[in-house]
DNA sequence: CGAGGACATCGATGATTGTCAATATGGCAG
DNA sequence: CTGCCATATTGACAATCATCGATGTCCTCG
């Protein structure tokens, strides 16, 4: 019949329960994972790796990618460097085309940090 | 011996190869997507959903999170507004508290759709 | 009812970001 | 060497964002 202390809401009357869990994750590492992430959260950066990772030849020239996204060149060339850094994306220069194509694993490992949040 | 048509880089000697691929995510998706990303994206957000994923009870009380952070409460209230709204955590005010637990699969869920562009 | 606490919303502000036009760099053909 | 093409970099600008202080809302307790 009576209630016991089943319920969290009242156990010191004064704060709110719980544990004191400073289990967040420390500020370094989600600093890095944000930044990473930051990388991908853009539609058009996202288009990219779509593109490049359905390429039949696994690589696409950055010339090919100016068209299908409608945008221009140099802003092209601005996310396919933020995808480099951020180790999405392989860069090599063969005459004066710039190829680009996936790193591999680069997916899966943030998609691997995501689960284990 | 004599080499063929191997080399990708001239085959026209006016264009630069490759598929006309436009095989992009449509746009719509793209900016769906990003959007999902760009509320992950962010240090604070990140420790955010470790504590609440990390908690015995799988839930926090929102008091219990401005101190492990470092941030003013209209900050926390804000990060966690956006997390919610992408889906990431449920809300359920028992009280005067607000109490947060993950959504089951979100994060699954934004994973997957990182490992399959 | 009235005071106080927990949380949300608002308004402002400095920082970051996506985009473009203009320019620089570097390779290739004549 | 000269000019052209592909790409990268720079500078500028509007938009978005993270944060805070102030205020509003709602609940609880006396």
């Amino acid at each position: 019949m009576m209630i016991t202390t089943q319920s969290p809401e009242m156990a010191d009357a004064e704060t709110c329960v719980l544990a004191p869990s400073t289990a967040a994750l420390d500020l370094e590492y989600a600093t890095k994972l944000s930044r990473t992430l930051k990388a991908l959260a853009d539609p058009a950066r996202l288009r990219l790796l779509s593109i490049i990772s359905s390429s039949p030849t696994g690589e696409s020239c950055a010339c090919d990618l100016m068209e299908p996204l409608g945008l221009g060149q140099p802003t092209i060339s601005h996310h396919l460097k933020i995808l480099v850094e951020a180790g999405f994306l392989q860069r090599e220069k063969r005459g004066s085309w710039a190829y680009y194509r996936l790193n591999p694993g680069a997916l899966a490992d943030i998609s691997g940090s995501i689960l284990s949040l």
